[in-house]
DNA sequence: GATGGAATTCACCACACGGTGAATTATAGA
DNA sequence: TCTATAATTCACCGTGTGGTGAATTCCATC
């Protein structure tokens, strides 16, 4: 029962297992509130093995929110033509993310330490500011299309939030779709004003 | 030079002193990072006496977050008929708070903590609930009217976030009236589709 | 002008934090 | 099979945390 000394017998991959739960954690009480102890814990192993595989907390938190987010791809739905508007099709594709459970948790992790953790925050700024925005512009071709594409950024961070970390009802629990077609159109008006 | 013990001479309203940096303190670093010792310092003061004056941390923070809102204006600025539609002057009492340094931190502060601290979450989840969504809901007598609210809420979330804690740009940096400008007409759509 | 109470600081406490270094055990390669 | 190495736990360390209790100083009331 009790925790054996030494390298344990192979078959497990305990690395891993430690993402699973540092994901987990930091997406359920952000960076600061997030301890190694904890994440040891649920993971069922000592806290200095996290610090054996990632040297520090700021690493764990790196390796636990690298989202493997495509860039391009969000270039390529706006720039799509399959299914309705660059509107919908953005819209769609992000509460894609959010309704998988495997890249919600990262996504979670990510926002909720944004605000508390400079490094997260940095790390968000940069996302939407790279990824979203310059993409965007990129497709617009318009003056503001910088502003454009901080809008749209700014109605689905708050769509994040609401509906994903506040959990505020009617919205959390709606069916995707509705909330899709409530969102599309704002999306869709940033865009092509 | 050095802080004498007992009582200090009359003349400052210590307690406020301790409110203003614990605002700016939770305002700036959320609930978690946010150390009594550091509002302390802030103040000049010592750190039991800000435990002398309100208990417990918690407190202190509830204290510090108690922003003065009032939800009837909220209702009354959607119900009245001065300048524009419901949508701009919403939009417009929105951006003032924020605008203005008085009511901006407190603000900061529930954002800022409400990601990671529950009590919090649960703090701004009434707020948007009772105050904003309701109050819509009875000045708009839909039958979805609930989750029109809450969608305008996500909006102003997303705002506040993206302009105000991540500091996106161009969104950060522009003028208060180009803004309101962009996003009137989406709270106007989300109240009257 | 004495006196009771409020305001303030000081010296601590128990605990949790992130992190370190050595000891122990299993695995992989020779 | 022997050996180097990787994986894992243990025992700590220094620091910082929220919080407590007593001592000290000023203010206000009589």
């Amino acid at each position: 029962m009790s925790a054996q000394r030494g390298r344990r017998i192979a078959g497990g991959d305990t690395r891993a297992e430690i993402l699973v739960a540092a994901r987990a954690m930091f997406g359920e009480s952000g960076y600061t509130a997030t301890t190694l102890r904890g994440v040891a814990h649920r993971a069922g192993v000592d806290p200095a093995l996290i610090l054996h595989h990632f040297g520090s907390k700021e690493v764990l938190f790196r390796n636990a929110t690298h989202v493997s987010f495509d860039p391009a791809a969000i270039a390529a739905i706006i720039g799509s033509r399959d299914g309705g508007s660059p509107g919908e099709r953005l819209c769609r594709y992000f509460l894609g993310l959010w309704e998988d459970g495997v890249t919600r948790e990262p996504l979670l992790a990510m926002l909720r330490s944004a605000l508390t953790h400079e490094a997260a925050a940095e790390s968000l700024r940069e996302f939407l500011s790279e990824a979203l925005v310059g993409r965007v512009a990129m497709v617009l071709d318009t003056a503001d299309a910088a502003l454009r594409a901080t809008l749209v950024g700014s109605q689905l961070i708050g769509l994040a939030m609401a509906r994903y970390v506040l959990r505020i009802e009617p919205l959390a629990s709606a069916d995707p779709a509705t909330v899709a077609a409530w969102i599309a159109p704002t999306l869709e008006r940033y865009l092509t004003a």
